[in-house]
DNA sequence: CCAGGCTTGGAGG
DNA sequence: CCTCCAAGCCTGG
């Protein structure tokens, strides 16, 4: 089974993935896209219909570092809401711009949604480009991505 | 060993 | 409010 290489579009850019099965090893925004199948869940994603991206693995959160506790920690964070780099250190038990370099280099981004980490006055970085990280948060706050979060509607 | 990074909180103007 | 600065912490070179 070889690892598989696609892409899919978010609004003006390209998301690549190379992934395997349900486990992804690389994400990467670029203005190109390339041809290949990308994982259901990142599709639906990167379409703003109902995605569960829970259901995916990241090859960043595997072991007992610090890298992959700060992953494994961002990943907790919501569908739709935000934490600050100062509060994942807190809670992974390091410092802030620890966090943020942590961030810099993931691997994986939507996988580990680092888009959520903000900082305490601000946006916070994101490359290749910041605006993406707007996109995607204001595309999480509109609801209609996060169905892992959707309260039950019962009765 | 040493610099750097998607920070932060505090000092000073 | 705004700018400046050092603490703090792993990783990669």
């Amino acid at each position: 089974m070889a690892i598989l290489t696609g892409s899919c579009r978010f609004g003006l850019w390209h998301v690549h993935v190379s992934w395997e099965g349900n486990l992804v090893y690389r994400v990467r925004f670029a203005r190109q896209g390339i041809e290949g199948p990308v994982p259901e869940e990142i599709r639906r994603y990167c379409a703003g219909r109902p995605a569960r991206l829970a259901d995916l693995q990241s090859i960043a959160t595997a072991g007992g570092g610090v890298y992959p506790r700060i992953y494994r920690a961002v990943r907790e964070i919501p569908c739709g809401e935000t934490t600050t780099y100062g509060e994942v250190a807190r809670t992974v038990g390091t410092a802030p711009r620890l966090v943020g370099l942590a961030m810099s280099r993931n691997p994986t981004p939507i996988v580990v949604p680092c888009h959520r980490v903000v900082a305490k006055t601000g946006i916070g970085g994101f490359s290749p480009d910041p605006a993406i990280k707007e996109e995607l948060l204001t595309m999480e706050r509109r609801g209609t991505v996060c169905r892992s979060e959707m309260r039950e509607v019962n009765r």
